[in-house]
DNA sequence: GGGGTGACTTTAT
DNA sequence: CATAAAGCCACCC
């Protein structure tokens, strides 16, 4: 079974161009909730060019929080290359970038009651 | 297998 | 908001 490091790798990868998580969000996702360091230590050990889009992970707060100079800076031009905005502080709207994973598709035969469907099957 | 190590988070001030 | 402190946990000797 794939460790930890590697399941992180796996789901920052799924995280769409324009988009970022927290590392207590990657960590929740794994069934780790209180795992976030963990999840920043798996990045920080990431090798150079690894295709995995490790700019795309900042803290909950909405800022870069790589201490390395250099690296935050890369960070940074890498997610206004993709659109992304800071603030005058250095802080990122999480409310508009943050990335939220589409839900896994409901068990076969379960389905969904919202009213929009009931209104559509009444009308017909 | 115990303890050190963080690219964290939450709570309190 | 900005710290500070405490809790956290997979990995690597």
């Amino acid at each position: 079974m794939a460790n930890f490091f590697d399941r992180v790798y796996q789901v920052v990868a799924r995280i769409p161009r324009g988009r970022v998580a927290s590392y207590g969000q990657i960590a929740e996702m794994l069934g780790h909730p209180r795992g976030a360091r963990t999840v920043g230590w798996a990045l920080h050990e990431l090798p150079q060019g690894s295709r995995v889009p490790w700019h795309r992970v900042i803290n909950a707060a909405g800022r870069i929080s790589i201490p390395e100079v250099e690296e935050a800076h890369e960070q940074r031009i890498r997610l206004e290359q993709e659109g992304v905005v800071f603030d005058e502080r250095g802080y990122i709207d999480m409310r508009r970038y943050q990335w939220r994973p589409p839900l896994p598709r409901p068990a076969e035969g379960r389905r969904i009651s919202t009213p929009a469907r009931r209104a559509s099957r009444a009308s017909r």
